[in-house]
RNA sequence: GGUGCGGUAGCCAAGUGGUAAGGCAAGGGUCUGCAAAACCCUUAUUCGUCGGUUCGAUCCCGACUCGCACCUCCA
């Protein structure tokens, strides 16, 4: 069966293809660059980048836009704090993030989109919006009258009927007409970073940014639009109401929601201690990609509880995956076909796919590499694993690595060169023959310093980093 | 209060109207000079509680209960 996905809008699996030429236009909303980004933030990133990958794998081509808001209060809290620029400011964290990004493999957008570097699109979209009646001004900032917006809630779901306007609205927000209502355009403010545009002197509000750059650079109508669970409503709603008021068509065919990650299972916040930033876990000495597996083992509908036992189960889970894949590569394997191998290995690919097909079960998915795993290493114990099954094994760790992307360590910053190493096994092996055990275990603790580890197999030494 | 999601072994976590995947941990074992590493085996008569439908329910329906998210900035 062909992929399917989860469809927010529809509240429905349903199957996914894009509308024309078979590439996917798709659109997630990325980071605000105000700070380190935190693990919650990766968990939906990495969902991103295993979307990317299954769509690609699906035979699809992509065309992906990612926002960087680089521009909202906060930042410009922190900014004017730190005596910078908008510019300088955001560099920081921009370059941050990106780096975050390298190092979890995330695959990068084909378009990166600065909210600052549309800031004309964004007036001329508001001014539009202006001229077409969806928008009253207060102040000099612009907002939008939800009210003339039908279909108000249809993403989240909300039933708005019933709402008086101005009933619950709060005290601070006695410059809305409605609740609901939002700001499409800031008016400027003394010492804040402000545009002169079309729709006046100021900046632009929090939701106007996705739909322009989302109609700018894919079209009218999305195939995809993707973000964190939390954003449903307000701020996606909003870019419905928004896009389509511009344009009088859909925005996105498909909404994808990716659930919320709890520390020790409790929501993250600085105040309980549990906030860590990417850089946090890896400074406690955990790699990148077994951050990288835990935040994709679990699928993203569901909300996953981010742990150190997880991390440290992670961890191993990997170890066996490249464990395999080395006992792949240094085995000394009888010529022929293994069939009830091989038979399993075909099962095994064609099971990864279904599961990932099935809304991106990752958890499955990997349940079947798994099971194909334990057969192979009896086989292996028992020689009965031959060369005509390398292809097969190969095949579904490739598949597996296409997406999850652990199989390779990332490179280590210190360590002995490769011919150190195998003249101190050399060096080992010799001293064992003789049975001058002392030397030989002094060889191994040595080793083991340099991230070294020594396995000793039936097929002679082999040995890994760390 | 409204909307939505979820409660499956010590932890993480799939799943189906026909009798519980997988990972980690734990225990046992193989291998080894000893280790390490690796590999294998074992580990839920039971799927929050109580009813209902059914030949049969963890899976469908209802009630209850617990937890969570969104409804305000938030991935």
């Amino acid at each position: 069966m062909p992929l399917r996905l989860y469809n927010t809008l529809t509240q429905e699996v349903q199957p996914f293809a894009p509308l024309s030429d078979n590439t996917v236009r798709m659109y997630t909303c990325g980071p605000t660059v105000y700070d380190f980004a935190h693990i919650g933030n990766f968990r939906t990133f990495v969902f991103f980048d295993l979307l990317r990958r299954w769509l690609r794998a699906s035979g699809f081509k992509l065309d992906h836009v990612m926002n960087i808001t680089d521009v909202d209060d906060k930042i410009i809290r922190n900014a004017v704090a730190q005596n910078k620029t908008l510019e300088e400011y955001t560099a920081i964290y921009t370059k941050a993030f990106l780096d975050d990004c390298a190092a979890l493999r995330l695959e990068r957008p084909e378009h990166l989109a600065r909210a600052t570097e549309n800031i004309a699109e964004m007036a001329s979209a508001i001014h539009k919006l202006e001229d077409d009646g969806f928008t009253y001004r207060s102040d000099g900032s612009v907002y939008y009258r939800i009210s003339k917006f039908k279909g108000y809630g249809k993403l989240s779901h909300n039933d708005f009927s019933g709402m008086v306007a101005g009933a619950r609205v709060d005290v601070d927000n006695y410059d809305k007409a409605d609740a609901r209502d939002f700001a499409l355009w800031k008016a400027a403010k003394p010492g804040e970073p402000s545009w002169d545009t079309e729709v006046g002197n100021g900046r632009p509000g929090w939701h106007i940014e996705c739909s322009v750059m989302a109609i700018r650079y894919l079209g009218d109508t999305l195939d995809l639009h993707a973000g964190g669970i939390d954003l449903i409503f307000p701020h996606h709603e909003n870019e419905i109401a928004q896009s389509e008021a511009l344009t009088g068509k859909p925005f996105a065919r498909f909404w994808v929601h990716s659930e919320f990650l709890f520390v020790e299972g409790q929501k993250m916040s600085k105040s309980l201690g549990n906030y860590y930033t990417l850089r946090d876990i890896l400074a406690m000495g955990y790699s990148p990609e077994v951050v990288r597996f835990l935040l994709a083992s679990v699928p993203y509908r569901k909300a996953l509880n981010f742990t150190f036992a997880g991390l440290a189960s992670a961890k191993t889970a990997i170890e066996r995956l490249r464990n395999f894949k080395l006992r792949l590569e240094t085995a000394k394997l009888p010529a022929g076909v293994n069939a009830a191998i091989a038979d399993h290995a075909t099962r095994a690919l064609a099971g990864f796919r279904e599961a990932m097909d099935d809304d991106l079960n990752t958890a499955e998915a990997l349940a079947s590499v798994y099971e194909y795993l334990r057969d192979a290493n009896i086989a292996l114990d028992a020689g009965e694993f031959q060369t005509g099954n390398l292809a097969g094994a190969h095949a579904l760790l490739e598949q597996m690595d296409a997406v999850f992307e652990v199989l390779k360590p990332s490179a280590s910053t210190d360590g002995m060169s490769e011919a150190d190493i195998e003249n101190l096994i050399a060096e080992r092996t010799a001293a064992k023959k003789s049975r001058d055990f002392k030397r030989s275990d002094e060889i191994r603790a040595q080793l083991l310093e340099s991230g070294v580890i020594i396995e000793d197999t039936k097929d002679g030494v082999r040995w890994k980093r760390k």
